[in-house]
Parts: C-alpha cells; sequence; structure tokens
DNA sequence: AGCACGCCGACT
DNA sequence: GTCGGCGTGCTC
C-alpha cells in the first residue's frame, strides 16, 4: 500500500526500528486507514531519506513533539511481518554486542528486493507460420527447440538450443517469437527423507540417537567432537533429517564460503536436492529468493555463511554450526558478534536444538561440555576404518637440518619413502612468500614497512618486498637502501616458496606445487591447482593454511609441518588452541581416505603442551593442560570470564579510554586493565597498533559498565574498537 | 569567490 | 549508516 494523502487528525503512534545507529526505536504515525502489527516491514521518512525499519514492540514514545512525528511511507505487505522469536533475536543481539538495535535489524532486512513479490518471468514462443528473414543455423535450432508449442525462459532456450541471448532477441525483434508472462519459479523441490540409505558407525549412531532425542527437550545444545574424518556430517544431516520429520527448517552455519561447495555435493547424495544458499557471493535475485523462500516456508534447508543467522525463517527448528571452533564466525566490522553464539542464543529463544561440530573444538565449547550446559559425543575413530596417522616429533635441537637448510633429514627420508611408493606427501608452513626477513649483511639494515612496524616479506615469484599487515610492497633493490653496499642483502627464515626451492634440489624428478593465497592467477588458479593435486598430478605440495581446510587428497599419505612452533608464539591469547586447531587439521590431511599415513612435527619445543598432545592424540591433554594453564594466566574464556580488548591508534588515547571506561566498573577493582607490557597478550593481528585487555570476572559486569560508558568516556584520536570476546551461555 | 575535504551532530 | 552544515585551507 502506498499512502500519498495524510490525514491530519492525531493518529496512532506505533515504534518503528530503522537501520541506523540510533539507541531505540523512533515513534511514526500510521496513515489513517492503515493498520500494522509489531514486525510488520515499513518504509519511513528519516531525515533526508526514507529507510526501510519494521514496526517494533512496546509503545511509541509519547514524549515525542507531535509536529515532528512523521508518518508511515510504505506498508510491505507481500512479507513479514517478522516474528516474536526473530525480534526477541534481534533485540538479544542488540544487547548483547552492544549494537544499536536497528543496526541489527538491518542484517534481517538484507535483500530489499525480497520485500517485493517475485517478479513474473519473462518467457518466449513460437508464433505459428512465422519464419525468420534468415533461416541460419543457429535461428533454426532455436525454432527446432520450440516446435512443441511451449513457452520457454530466454536464457533455458538460449542454452537448451546453444546458442547465444542475441539470437532469442532478434527473432523476438522480428516478431517469430513473443514474449509470454510465465508463473514465478514454482517452490524448489522438498529434501528427500529416505533418498540415501544411512550406514552409521555404533559411535555416529549413538550421537545421532541422542541429538534427535533432544528435539523433544525444547533448547539444546550437542556437541559433536569427532577426529577429521569421523563423520560428523552424517551425524548432523541425521539431525536435519529430524527436523524435517518435524516439519521444522534447518539452518547449517559454515565458516567460509569455499566449503559450500563440497557440502552442497554431500547434502545432494544425502537428500537428493541441495540446500538453498546463502552468503556473500549468492547474486542479489537469488538472495531474495531465499529470503522469501524461508519466510515462506517453501524452502526447508539452508547453507549459509554466519550472516544467513538473521534469515526471517517460519520455522525454524535446528541449527548446526560446523567447524565451530572457527574464528570466522566472528564479524568484527558494523555489530561484532559471533554467529557461533548467537545461533546458540537463536535456539534458545526459538526452544530448538542446536548443533555444534568440530575435530577440534573451541576452548569455551570444551568447557560448557565438561559442565554439562552441552552434551557431547566423541566420535574417536574415522568412519572409514582408515587409521589417524602416525605422528612424530623431529626435534629441532639435536636433528635439525644443516644451517641455509630448513627441512630435517628424517622428514628429507620420509619424503623419498613416499614418493617411491607413488604417495603425495604435503609441506605445511604457515607463511608465505620466500622469506619473513631481508637485511643487509654489511650495516644489519632490515627492511621494514614504512606504515607499519611489520618487516617487509620478499616474495620471489613476484620480485617484491611485500607488507603482509598492510599490503604495501616495493621492489627489490640492488643495492643496500642504508649503506649503499652491493649484494649484500640476505634472507633470513623460510617461507613456503623458500621451501618449494629446497624440495626441487632435493627431488628435481618430482612435481612440486606450492599453494598460497598470493599465488599469481587468483582464485580460479587456486581451485585448478587444488584439483590437480587432488587427482594425483602432483607429488610433493608446499601450501599454507589454505590446504588446511575443504579439500580431500585422497592420495596424500605423508604431512611435514616445517615450523610446528609458529604461532605459539603469539601474543594471541588464543595461540595455543588456534594452533592446535591448525596442526590437528593439517596433519589430519595424510591418509584420510587410505590410511596409514604419517605425520612429522618440527620443533624445538617438543614438550610444549600444544606438541604432545598432537603426537600422543590425546586431545584431552591439551584441553586440560589449556585450561588450566588460561586459568593460571587469568585469561578468557571460561563462561564467567569476560576479556574486553579496547584498540586504537592513539596509544594515550586508548588506555586514557580503557581507564575510564574501567574506573566506571561497578565491581571495582575485580575488574583488571593489563598495562602495556601484558597488553602484548592482546596483539592479534589487525590494523590498530595499541590493545589493551581488560579482564572481568563476570560477563555482565562489562556489559553494565560499557552501556554505561560507551559514549561518555573520552575519544581518542582516530576512534577506538571494543572487542569483547566472550560466551553469552551463562547468560541465557 | 569557489570548492574539496574532514569533523560533528541529527535523524522520530 | 547517511546526510547536511560548517570550518579550514587551498586554487583560479
Amino acid at each position: 500500500m502506498l499512502f500519498d494523502d495524510f490525514a491530519d487528525e492525531p493518529d496512532m503512534v506505533v515504534s518503528v526500528l530503522v537501520p541506523v545507529a540510533v539507541p531505540e526505536a523512533y515513534t511514526y504515525r500510521v496513515p489513517t486507514g492503515a493498520s500494522v502489527v509489531p514486525g510488520t516491514i515499513v518504509k519511513v521518512p528519516l531525515g533526508p531519506r526514507e529507510v526501510l525499519g519494521a514496526v517494533w514492540d512496546g509503545p511509541a514514545d509519547p514524549a515525542i513533539a507531535p509536529k515532528k512525528l512523521k508518518a508511515i511511507s510504505r506498508i510491505y505487505d507481500h512479507a513479514g511481518p517478522l516474528d516474536e522469536t526473530l525480534r526477541r533475536f534481534v533485540d538479544w543481539v542488540a544487547y548483547w554486542t552492544l549494537a544499536p538495535p536497528g543496526m541489527v535489524l538491518r542484517m534481517v532486512l538484507r535483500s530489499e528486493e525480497a520485500l517485493e513479490p517475485e517478479a513474473p518471468i519473462t518467457g518466449v514462443r513460437s508464433v505459428a507460420g512465422k519464419e525468420p528473414d534468415r533461416r541460419t543455423p543457429a535461428r533454426a535450432r532455436v525454432l527446432e527447440t520450440l516446435i512443441d508449442g511451449m513457452a520457454w525462459t530466454k536464457s533455458g532456450l538460449a542454452h537448451a538450443a546453444g546458442v547465444s541471448p542475441s539470437v532469442i532477441d532478434g527473432l523476438v525483434r522480428q516478431e517469430v517469437l513473443e514474449t509470454v508472462q510465465m508463473p514465478a519459479a514454482p517452490p524448489p523441490p522438498k529434501p528427500q527423507l529416505d533418498y540415501a540409505t544411512v550406514t552409521l558407525t555404533a559411535a555416529q549412531r549413538t550421537a545421532a540417537d541422542g541429538i534427535i532425542a533432544a528435539f523433544d527437550k525444547g533448547a539444546s545444545v550437542s556437541l559433536i567432537d569427532g577426529v577429521t574424518g569421523s563423520g560428523k556430517t552424517e551425524v548432523y544431516f541425521e539431525a536435519i533429517a529430524e527436523a524435517l520429520r518435524r516439519n521444522r527448517q534447518a539452518l547449517v552455519l559454515l565458516p567460509e564460503i569455499a566449503l559450500t561447495e563440497q557440502f552442497l555435493r554431500r547434502f545432494e547424495n544425502r537428500f537428493g536436492v541441495y540446500p538453498a544458499e546463502w552468503h556473500s557471493d549468492v547474486s542479489p535475485k537469488k538472495r531474495a529468493r531465499v529470503w522469501r523462500g524461508v519466510a515462506d516456508g517453501s524452502m526447508r534447508v539452508v547453507i549459509g555463511a554466519r550472516s544467513a543467522l538473521f534469515l526471517p525463517f517460519m520455522d525454524l527448528g535446528l541449527i548446526v554450526v560446523d567447524e565451530e571452533h572457527d574464528g570466522a564466525f566472528k564479524q568484527d566490522d558494523r555489530v561484532a558478534y559471533n554467529a557461533r553464539d548467537m545461533a546458540v542464543v537463536r535456539g534458545h529463544l526459538g526452544k530448538f536444538p542446536v548443533v555444534l561440530a568440530s575435530a577440534t573444538p573451541s576452548i569455551e565449547s570444551r568447557v560448557n561440555a565438561d559442565q554439562g550446559r552441552y552434551t557431547r559425543y566423541v566420535l574417536p575413530d574415522r568412519a572409514s576404518g582408515a587409521a589417524l596417522p602416525d605422528l612424530h616429533a623431529i626435534d629441532m635441537r639435536h636433528d635439525g637440518p644443516e644451517r641455509g637448510r630448513w627441512i630435517a633429514p628424517a622428514l628429507v627420508a620420509a619424503l623419498r619413502d613416499t614418493l617411491s611408493h607413488g604417495g603425495q606427501a604435503l609441506l605445511f608452513l604457515n607463511r608465505r612468500g620466500y622469506a619473513p626477513l631481508t637485511l643487509c649483511r654489511t650495516c644489519g639494515h632490515r627492511f621494514q614497512c614504512p606504515h607499519c612496524s611489520a618487516w617487509l616479506v620478499e616474495h620471489r615469484f613476484q620480485k617484491r618486498l611485500v607488507c603482509h599487515h598492510c599490503g604495501h610492497f616495493e621492489n627489490v633493490p640492488d643495492r643496500c637502501p642504508s649503506c649503499g653496499a652491493n649484494e649484500s642483502l640476505v634472507a633470513c627464515g623460510p617461507g613456503v616458496e623458500r621451501i618449494a626451492e629446497e624440495v626441487t634440489g632435493l627431488f628435481p624428478e618430482a612435481r612440486t606445487l606450492v599453494l598460497s593465497s598470493d599465488l599469481l592467477g587468483g582464485p580460479d588458479r587456486l581451485r585448478r591447482e587444488m584439483k590437480i593435486v587432488e587427482e594425483g598430478g602432483a607429488d610433493i605440495v608446499v601450501g599454507t593454511q589454505l590446504i588446511a581446510k575443504g579439500h580431500n587428497f585422497p592420495m596424500m599419505r605423508l604431512v611435514g609441518v616445517i615450523d610446528a612452533d609458529l604461532g605459539l608464539a603469539h601474543g594471541d591469547p588464543r595461540a595455543a588452541e588456534k594452533t592446535f586447531q591448525l596442526l590437528a587439521q593439517v596433519t589430519g590431511r595424510a591418509g584420510r581416505v587410505t590410511g596409514g599415513g604419517a605425520g612429522y612435527l618440527q620443533t624445538y619445543a617438543p614438550d610444549h603442551p600444544v606438541i604432545r598432545a598432537l603426537l600422543s592424540s590425546d586431545r584431552d591433554a591439551f584441553y586440560n593442560a589449556e585450561i588450566d594453564a588460561r586459568r593460571g594466566a587469568g585469561l578468557p574464556p571460561f563462561g564467567r570470564l569476560a576479556a574486553l580488548i579496547v584498540s586504537g591508534t592513539d596509544k594515550a588515547g586508548t588506555e586514557a579510554f580503557a581507564r575510564a571506561v574501567l574506573r566506571a566498573a561497578p565491581t571495582e577493582p575485580a575488574v583488571t586493565l593489563l598495562g602495556p607490557a601484558e597488553a602484548a597478550l592482546a596483539m592479534i593481528r589487525g590494523r590498530h597498533r595499541y590493545r589493551l585487555l581488560a579482564l572481568a570476572p563476570r560477563q555482565m559486569d562489562l556489559q553494565g559498565y560499557l552501556r554505561q560508558w560507551l559514549g561518555k568516556g573520552p575519544k581518542p584520536r582516530g576512534g577506538i574498537r571494543l572487542n569483547v570476546d566472550i560466551d553469552p551461555q551463562n547468560f541465557l
């Protein structure tokens, strides 16, 4: 409905949430004769423009001057209203993330196109008795295809006849074809519950049965904790089947888009159809279709990135968060939220089960399971029966390679053995480029980024020095810019390119491939090369972390980790956890399909808990050690612990802000501000140079004083960022 | 004078 | 988040 006329008597007023950063809902008049309910999607004038919004709960603010009030300019009656649960979810996320509620609503209303009814499709069909001026082969094929007299979509016809769409346009111009309106696309086919025969291992069966039984409990969280290759997906497919059996919708969240493709195939093998897809790479038109489809219930299963959590499902009955430990579920721009945690919240509000799955659960999920808040299902073995790879440490203090080389003799021997048996090997080093540091042998000058303080990394293929921090790059100079010495520059330390160089020297006959995100040729080339590896077209792969996920390499028999300690030294409070997760994933690449793989970890710290846990495959040992270590250091997260990281470009200002926030803490001195030295603990990659870590014993304390103080404290130059990294489970 | 840019506050 | 207003500083 559109309203051109404005009634002048005082009308009904309602609160409307608008998609801007204002602290509360605004008040608008409802046009005479119109009716709205909470959740109705509307367009309203706001300042000089019109914005989307939704009628919100609660009375309109009576304090707003009547002459200031504007009227709702449009009511969308083909979409919405947003249901009660979704509205409570929006409010909860706003409350938790300290984001203005309108900014959260914005994430729900991200497809304006979806609010309009779907445009009918224009089709073409032949006009009886009409012939084109010239009957070219392409035109003949088109007319041949249309001989049945049916209407076709333009693109469908072009594809079927093997011609370009312009051929069809030409025939339409000559009135040999006519356009007709076709009904909008039919609803997608429903997943078939019994499409595939399901055979599960005993452990998978137990997990699936437990999760299925949880559907009767209302809200619940299950954690599927299964080693790589243990078949977590098959287990949660049974949960999806149960949701469908109960006529509810299901949502699967994946950390990154790159993983969706293989998920789609597996889903189709199980249910006979593709699920709906939702992520930033999906076209606006398809997104609109998914938005409408989940809202009207015609789409039953959605697979998506974190933003899919804000879709307006008609009857959502299950959320699965796969790879729940993955940091990509966190968004740190705009509304800063962790989709894994907010999925738990949505399940709680909607009273349905949430399933978290990972081979290497996050510490907080593991703690939640230990404390009985989540039900944990362990899948200890590979579903194929293949053994996990045998892992060995190579103690680099005694058994390392000679100077200037990076691959230890024992690993070289293992490589030789693998190659002689026709197996594939993976060398993993999470460092792009040739060498992480370049210096002048004569004067000691080190190449540093002019914008950040990071070293410049040499990339030999590109003949450049690159800053991995900000992207700055320069050509490699002939002589030292500081002392002018010629041919005096030396590369220090290895990157994947340098490892590949060493491998080629050792095994000139082997087919060696580097897989790294900075490959010339972009994602397309990367995809091709992944495929080459998958099909056995490479013998030795040298790769960064991008080989850790997604792709299955059936012939991979050996994994060598060049620097297992890399990442452990970082100041990140989650350094140990992240290293454990990454190395478990990487070593899990070996022998996944065939069994009998081996892995070698080159390390200077074979007694480090992370390395020991990996070697012994005793994952509990790692979790227990890490939980103890964090407890000792007072680090988050343990459910009730909270970390607030205040960061900014202005050191003094950031510190002043952090202190001001902490002074306002109601529970002082229970809250501590870690000073510049300890703040290194919180130094995580990012553009901000200064970070301070504040700890509070209870999340609510932080929440409380942040609420009081955001906006009131001093504002440092360049702005500040707050990153609250806490698990909300205790506060539902 | 004319305008590019950055900062700030309002938006019901 | 987005817009307009206003001050600063620079160019024609």
